[in-house]
DNA sequence: GATGAATGAGTATTCATTCAT
DNA sequence: CATGAATGAATACTCATTCAT
């Protein structure tokens, strides 16, 4: 009888493969052999699984992106049904202490730096952005029709909160002592609550950096 | 006889040739001959100059710091000496559409993603990126103290206020659809404003998203 | 399946392949390419099996000590148990015209100027020169015991005469009209008769410059 | 009124820049610009002087050769007339720790090297050693017709003794520790007892490895 | 599917030599 | 003579990709 195949589980062998090596190494740093190396893989079987390494960069691209929206759910989902709520959700979401994954960070610094240049990356790496502005967009326009938030342009203001959130990505990623410890989260909430015209409710949790 | 040595020059013309090949490329994809090149010089040259090709990318480095805070301090010296004016000023400096240079950008995004793994260039970063929010925390206690501002904590406001850029800075830099045109010095001229508890100052100029 | 291991055998011919170039263009002189050329292997593979240059430099001379090692092993074999036979075997082996390989020769001294310079080859040098001497000071040591010899110090006794013999080897390699033609085993035989007290036995077989 | 020439001090600089860099790195290793540094000149100059490379040690092995020809003069002189201490003169003149000179042998050791593969160096080193073997084989020659010495074949002898002393000089360049401290002269002296027939006379001063 | 070897183009760097000033 | 820059070929080493087994 035919093996039954494990190409899905090779595949996202390979991709933590390429996500622990390019957390330390960058994208063109990661040789094929590290990869294969961090999945416990021999070399030639990475091109079996995987046309090129940019696809396994898109692969692992595309993971991230899954895990990002699937944590972003649960987390808007505890928050309740108040688009302030949510709102403020989505920012503790991304800067609070629990949910950092130093790897996953880095991993995304380093793809949006190969979406500058890799027109397929870039193309992915829009669509995720896209859609992690729209759904906040989303949150303030319904708050916007509720009368909860006044975001004069949901679109600009998700987007700006989206902004500052990579941008303490980045300079976090880069060197955590720029960033005064703890400071991230409150200081996003509360430029927030001056673009939306509302104060934020009181955390659930700690945040971090 | 004594012959005069045109190396700072060269130095120079090779560090423009990083910028425009880095800017396409990236780092990694510039090679020593495609700098050469950029730069119309024989590719022998360019090591006659620099020892390593991480030497050229440092003096890039260097090189753009002192363009940016030269920028930034005509900007702030025409803002006059209000706080209040100098700190939104500083917004403007680095969102303004009539300042923005792709080609720095697109460098500044490389050397941010470089300093996550190369130990000089993430120092330099860090003293650059530690000297830009030192500016604006500094204007922020001084409009505290005279009562133009009230930022709690002047370093983490800055801090906040120079990730929200650095985060349009990436997100312009991936794609400029992702901003909506326009938006981004007045979103974060009004995130600064819930933050500092201060509205903006009419503007000056045109602004960029 | 499990694709079976070539890699021992590879770096046999690959150390071959240097030590046919090298005989000729020395150490720095046999790029890579030629290596891999005299080995009629893709330039790319060397660097497969071999990390560096510098250690297929190290499994040539690992190779050489061996097969001199086992060169000599039989040679004293074949000279019996008497320790003044077997000294003089010693040197008939090094100097006789039947054991002469040129190339093994030219790489001989070419290891001799690396390892002035490079600690890892002059380390393993160091090692094979002093067990080469070992063997003869033990045989001497031997020969005192029984009276068959007389060598005041062993140590400096086998040492001079290889030096003699590492001398010869220096001045044929670079020219073999310096020395008179089958004058070196007949002259070392009679300098070891004058330090050991005794004169040669009958050589068994004819021996070269 | 013309400038006088310093060539000729000027080559003997450069010579002895490479000498100096030579001992430590070798002759591929000794680069141009590392030879002008170590001469305090300018790299271009080392070519308005020598046409090349190789012409640079050309000059040193003359130069060495010279001195080395001045020094054995010297010490024959100082033996007197007889060949016997003559001839035991040169062993010692070669051996002696005085005379020592490492930086000269590391440069012999090199410049043989050189000699296997430059047919201009080798044809000088064949020259200086055939000199070299030709003034103990005169000492010899003249020591059999006056009874003083028995050399069956006075040029075979002479390069027996030689090939010992460029022996010890390989041993002892390369490692120190391989020769028993003081043993080279008093084995060499010995070993050319054997050769001779007649003892060595009372050696005059110390004598090293 | 899996393995380890093979391929060959690409890269940073070195360096002898040349040259304009 | 002297200087420092310029040139371009050479070289060790890397690596994505291919392939035979």
């Amino acid at each position: 009888m035919a093996r039954p195949t494990n190409t899905a589980a090779r595949r996202r062998e390979i991709a933590a493969g390429l996500r622990r090596v390019m957390a330390r190494k960058g994208y063109e740093g990661a040789s094929v052999a590290d990869i294969a190396a961090a999945a416990r893989l021999a070399p030639g079987l990475v091109h079996y699984h995987f046309d090129s390494k940019l696809d396994i960069l898109l692969a692992l691209q595309d993971e991230l992106a899954l895990q990002h929206r699937q944590g972003l759910a649960e987390a808007l989902a505890a928050a309740g049904l108040s688009p302030r709520a949510r709102a403020f959700a989505f920012i503790d979401f991304h800067l609070s202490t629990r949910s950092a994954d130093p790897e996953a960070l880095a991993c995304w610094i380093t793809l949006s730096g190969q979406a500058l240049r890799e027109p397929r990356v870039k193309r992915r790496h829009r669509e995720v952005v896209a859609r992690w502005v729209g759904v906040l967009a989303e949150i303030l326009a319904e708050g916007a029709r509720r009368r909860e938030l006044r975001a004069a342009d949901p679109g600009a203001a998700a987007c700006a909160i989206v902004a500052a959130i990579q941008g303490y990505f980045v300079l976090a990623a880069v060197d955590r002592t720029l960033v005064p410890r703890g400071s991230a989260a409150p200081a996003v909430r509360q430029m927030a609550a001056g673009l939306l015209g509302t104060p934020p409710p009181r955390p659930r949790r700690r945040t971090k950096d």
